[in-house]
DNA sequence: ACTAGTTAGTAGCAAATAGTTACCATGTTA
DNA sequence: TAACATGGTAACTATTTGCTACTAACTAGT
């Protein structure tokens, strides 16, 4: 059975809710931190500075159940659990990462272009 | 002057900030609308279904400071506001769009995915 | 004149989400 | 014995989001 007409624009559609979830801060730094090998999860939480366990958790459990990570324990001692990327996941991979680099790229002119904003606020502040 | 090194996984480079402003589902729908040319707030607002006044006038007000995007108030009566996108936002759009584009492609093997893992912690749960 | 509708928002409150910190069990290393 | 590693969960707070109602100025219809 097909979903007969995404369309992300339309409020009840299924896509606005993965879009959502794919849309998300920690979800493209994840995809990319596993995009060249599997990572575990407090190697995630290292190659994530700042990303809360709690958060790091969350995040890859909701990407588990969309079938874009796949967790896989291994019966170490301690455990380790091992999270690398699925081929499903493999086709969003490069688009939110595409994101991450563009982030990278325009962030001087994005921070003039607040800078100048910010300016405005202020004369009509004053 | 510029960045020296903009990094999206250090948590104290601005990157990082930007990067969770444009991972967004709101962003992502407004700089999709306004790609092909401007449109009104109400306008906007039709476009994107269930989106409500006050995110749309809070996320039009964060993409116009960081450049993306271009207010124009213009003395009809009633006044009416055109938004349009930026040259900067322009080299945004087509990524972020292709977002879009992924979760409306792939939304059938994720909801097949969330299927099958809800089935499995079904089990585990009985 | 009165009513309803248009324009582009803002204000106030409730609900959901994100973030912080502490803690768990099990085991190795110093 | 104490500190550190593994991969988390629980409780709490802070922030964000979403919903509803409201504003002001004007037009069109009855």
């Amino acid at each position: 059975m097909k979903t007969a007409n995404p369309n992300a624009y339309a409020s009840s559609c299924p896509t606005r809710l993965v879009l959502d979830r794919v849309a998300d801060k920690w979800a493209v730094l994840i995809l990319g931190s596993l995009r060249d090998e599997p990572v575990r999860f407090n190697g995630l939480r290292r190659l994530i500075e700042g990303i809360s366990q709690k958060m790091l958790s969350q995040t890859l459990k909701s990407l588990e159940r969309d079938g874009l990570v796949s967790r896989k324990a291994i019966p170490t001692v301690p455990v380790t659990v091992e999270y690398s990327i699925t081929p499903l996941g493999r086709t969003l991979s490069a688009t939110v990462d595409s994101l991450r680099v563009w982030a990278e790229t325009h962030i001087d002119k994005v921070l003039k272009a607040q800078r100048q904003y910010d300016a405005g606020a202020q004369r009509k502040a004053a």
